[in-house]
DNA sequence: CTGCAATAATTGCGTAAGCAACTAATAAAT
DNA sequence: ATTTATTAGTTGCTTACGCAATTATTGCAG
């Protein structure tokens, strides 16, 4: 009740945040011809090479369409090479090019400059206390709607 | 560095929460025939009506092109009716209809649904702390954000 | 071995959001 | 009072994302 009359709303403050994420990210991205999207991918490529797309959403969380153009969009910018998974001719495996991996630098610090931008004034419990529950809250949620999607099959 | 290596990202994480959420509005909505974005528009509606579609995109925080279509979306819908400011001809006075004022307690449910799901396991200082934190990181964020734009005017 | 279920990837469709360019109306400046 | 600047709203373009349907391959059951 309170929450109509005072006008607060975690999801509209999610939103914003989330928002003014990808804003950031975009202006940040924008040199290297790459959007905000793209990001985790190669962020995470950095990390794992030789992958599957699919691989890709699932540790990504999100859909394997929105992993298939990612995937094909840092093919086409020259980041990232697919090649048929000889064990299984369905997959992929994505590796990332000379270019690709000689993006770690700048990933990594537009990686921290994000952090850092987001988390001033906050003291050291304050940062691990939020990651841990933007973490929760996103499982509360997301496993609410797994099972409204299961429900409907 | 230990971003890197650990997976650790914050941006990622919040992007998981905020496709979730858009997720579980969009369940909930759908019966209504608005779609989440419509949401918050509803939302301070309800609260506060007659107001222009520049002082929505203001308080909500977004670009007045969105303001514009969400509340297009809204009259189409029949939430909402638009009236030339007789003061301004250049603005329109956004009213709720009869159809929106009935809004008010479903919206009102599906909002705090979406707070007892996202907070379920959270004590009462967490959720105090955890709203203020996602205030204070898209402060931080949009404030950096805003610099940039008027920089390169 | 053949036929059928599950899986990786792709594509079309719908929704959402920001930026930039434009129109129309108002406010400010000369 | 006329020019100029600002403001409210609209529209086109681009990026992003999820769902559903489709294709191709793999794996399993008979």
């Amino acid at each position: 009740m309170d929450q109509l009359r005072t006008q607060e709303s975690i999801g509209r403050d999610v939103s914003h945040l989330f928002r003014s994420i990808r804003n950031f990210m975009g202006r940040q991205l924008e040199p290297y011809g790459i959007g905000d999207a793209q990001f985790p991918f190669l962020m995470l490529l950095l990390h794992e090479d030789g992958i599957s797309q699919e691989y890709l959403a699932t540790a990504l969380k999100c859909d394997r369409a929105t992993s298939a153009r990612s995937i094909a969009r840092l093919e086409d910018t020259g980041y990232v090479r697919r090649v048929v998974d000889p064990d299984d001719k369905r997959a992929y495996k994505v590796f990332l090019t000379e270019q690709g991996h000689d993006m770690g630098q700048i990933v990594w610090s537009v990686s921290s400059d994000l952090n850092n931008m987001l988390l001033e004034g906050f003291t050291d419990e304050e940062k691990l206390a939020f990651r841990n529950m933007i973490k929760k809250a996103g499982t509360n949620i997301s496993k609410w709607n797994q099972n409204r999607k299961t429900a409907n099959e």
